[in-house]
DNA sequence: TTTAATGGTTCAATAGGTGAACTATTCACT
DNA sequence: AGTGAATAGTTCACCTATTGAACCATTAAA
């Protein structure tokens, strides 16, 4: 069937691009940092007083990997961690200034390459190319 | 700038995907199996007498990773490994019966829900997509 | 025939994940 | 007010995936 071959073509265009964003982030910006790691910080910093039950939703994975996650950025200077002082159950993460700091500089140079390529794209073939994309991750939300 | 939501909304929308089909492999499928070992399985599947350094150049990761996963699926019983008999530091992977059986009772399963979600999308929207996934990964991967 | 190079494995270390058990705290309700 | 359920987060034991260096066996090259 069509179907069968359209999913490989999928799995191996999807996995060469993830790859290769992994790769810019290890060798062109920080060896300190892994992609899953960003993508959390990044998370924190776009998401005002996030916490873990929150994150582990967003990533869909469990809470016990969250604090993990956490405290590999915590370690690393990256994010502070503030009790609720109502509801002392509450942890809020934030983004440190050093966190700051290297998200913008990571960003910058992670764009630096992205653009490089996706300057071979014309807008329309971009705009198409991500609605699909988010149509599909919203037909399997569910 | 605009690109840099554009990356935002990549990465949330293909995170999405992938936890999904991670997902639906692991809960409609079967549970004794990764996603990563089901894509190695798969490569040897469809690439005769395949080798271990052939699989790390493939998926970009180093060869002592690709043993660790080949071993996996040699103690599950879905592969075999052969010696070359002229060259005899070779060694070529397939898979056995068992392994064949699984990958086909796995890739209906996984076409039926795929399937149920692609069939949202015209022909056209689904060609286009694939063709700038794969011309993204070209352009990537140099 | 020494010396390279190649193919694969082993080992220690790190990251990422699960799920169950646990602590602390707040909520709900009779 | 007091007991039991729910919630937020951590800890723990265990597994998968990956790296990179050291290593073994084998073949190729000088």
């Amino acid at each position: 069937m069509e179907l069968k071959i359209l999913i490989d073509r999928y799995q191996t265009a999807i996995n060469t691009v993830t790859r290769s964003v992994n790769n810019t982030l290890k060798n062109k910006v920080h060896a300190d940092i892994t992609t899953d790691q960003f993508s959390t910080l990044h998370y924190i910093h776009t998401h005002d007083s996030s916490t873990s039950t929150e994150i582990a939703q967003a990533f869909g994975i469990g809470k016990s990997a969250v604090t993990a996650q956490i405290n590999r950025l915590f370690d690393k200077g990256l994010i502070e961690r503030k009790r609720d002082e109502k509801d002392r159950r509450i942890v809020y993460l934030s983004v440190t200034d050093k966190g700051v700091e290297f998200i913008d500089f990571t960003e910058v140079e992670l764009h630096k390459v992205l653009g490089k390529h996706l300057s071979h794209f014309d807008k329309h073939e971009i705009h198409t190319f991500i609605e699909a994309l988010e149509k599909l991750a919203k037909l399997m939300e569910e």
